[in-house]
DNA sequence: GAGTGGTCTAGACCACCCT
DNA sequence: GGGTGGTCTAGACCACTCC
């Protein structure tokens, strides 16, 4: 794994924002129909953008509280919906955070790059060779169906089986919420594995073959486990890498939930890292 | 390309939802401190949930519209204010979309598997194959810097460039927005061709191999861009890839933003490709 | 107790669509 | 003209934090 500090969001490149004092507006856009300031914009808009500006520029940096909800009332002079408004959408983009009783934060930026190169290093070892702070938390180990409508492309059949979740943190951020799902016939030992390490890593002491592992990328609002996990509010984009092995001795499939502005992938095809790879071995 | 009908959102196992008339609240809750009806749920969250738990009971189908607001506000016993930030957070989850002065619709879904196998087989030919109404659509070919700062990835230099931007189409359906960057002393035809096809199929005629490509998936909230080219509101969770091609011959680096219920990855590490290919060329 | 964010109300106005 | 969704207001209450 590979750190990108200093990434942005690419939210849209930041407009040029004029606003008014509501007062100011009242008398003069609603009764002469003079062209509105805002480009089309609406109110919330304005303020979204014009927060968002103040982050980009700097003015609000990351880690501090910006101005409170009711100071941004009174500067911007509009009403306290329409800057709550703003405020959640901007949460929505990865840009803020809000504490109740506390203050709205500026989120601090840094986001990791997961190689999913043919060979499939990503592993927990990989990322402990980068010097990353790598953990695993164990969240549970019940026996259910699969009601993930999602990994009904996997076809899991509507039986029970063992479903093991887990939370992986780099550098004490969560960055990935993993559900794998095994046969309920399988030994406790190989549960007890599958709880501790990356799925990857477990597949390979299985001596499952890379080829033998389906994989699917795609993006998802945070579901509601993924919502606790991360903090995230409703909405909030994810990054999923959906598996499957189909590897006869060894059947298992789930899914990974980050959050958009925590992880990426990157694919290589470098074939030199073939050889990198087997080197070591 | 595949496509995966009836491929549902696991926007999380619904609940069954106990809502009551809000006049009956009134009386009873705050008086009394009974337990709420709601699991300590907001009451839009209880009505987000029951509409999707409708939709997902097949009560609102795919294609039709839903209960107006006025008449769930009557239902709910809410302000019409939480109901209709239920149904933009549901719009937000891709269930809902709504047409001003029409009414608020069931989407349809239809999500696309582009296949990202070593061979980079994902090609527009690869979807005509499967028998797609593929359509590309120009959007713009300008020269300006590289301002989306999600592409500093690549370290675009802060260089002049050929912004080529363009709409794929699947069954009339828009499912990818490419930006491309190319160098400004590229000849014309070679921007025709990229206007007109697949980066894949462009760089291909140009002899670039698929290892000097580096690819990076992401997810991120709709750019501007994408909300127009999609109708996306805002937030709205899309899957990105970014790529750069590495080759001295031919420098191109750019995106491509798809919604996240339009469009999905799937890597196949099955050796058969390998060879196959191998033998072709 | 003062300040914070989160939720909710009961209105209002607008642009839009259909008849 | 009646219905639709989108925006906005000016309040209110709550849980929370910090002093």
């Amino acid at each position: 794994m590979i750190v990108a500090s200093n990434w942005r969001l690419s939210y849209g490149a930041l407009e040029r924002i004029c606003y008014k004092h509501r007062s100011s507006w009242e008398t003069l856009i609603p009764m002469n129909k003079i062209s509105l300031p805002n480009n089309g914009s609406s109110l919330h808009e304005i303020v979204r953008e014009e927060i968002s500006r103040r982050i980009a520029a700097g003015v609000y940096k990351p880690g501090d509280a910006i101005t409170s909800t009711a100071q941004l009332v009174a500067e911007f002079g509009v009403s306290s919906t329409t800057v709550k408004r703003a405020l959640r959408d901007l949460r929505c983009a990865g840009l803020l955070t809000s504490m109740p009783g506390k203050g709205t934060f500026v989120k601090h930026r840094c986001r990791f790059i997961q190689e999913l190169d043919v060979c499939m290093s990503s592993s927990l070892d990989n990322a402990r060779w980068l010097d990353f702070q790598t953990k695993i938390e164990l969240v549970s180990i019940s026996r259910e169906r699969v009601s993930n409508s999602t990994l009904s492309i996997f076809d899991p059949q509507d039986k029970v089986l063992v479903c093991i979740r887990k939370v992986i943190y780099a550098d004490e951020v969560p960055i990935m919420y993993d559900s794998s799902f095994l046969p309920v016939n399988i030994s406790d030992e190989i549960i007890d594995e599958f709880s501790e390490c990356f799925i990857i890593d477990a597949l390979r002491r299985h001596n499952v073959d890379v080829k033998d592992i389906s994989l699917i990328i795609d993006s998802a609002p945070a579901s509601r486990e993924a919502q606790q996990v991360f903090q995230a509010p409703n909405g909030y984009p994810t990054l999923r890498r959906l598996y499957k092995s189909n590897n006869s001795t060894l059947s298992v499939f789930g899914v990974v939930e980050s959050p958009f502005d925590r992880l990426a992938c990157r694919i290589g095809f470098v074939s030199s890292q073939f050889s990198k790879i087997d080197k070591k071995k």
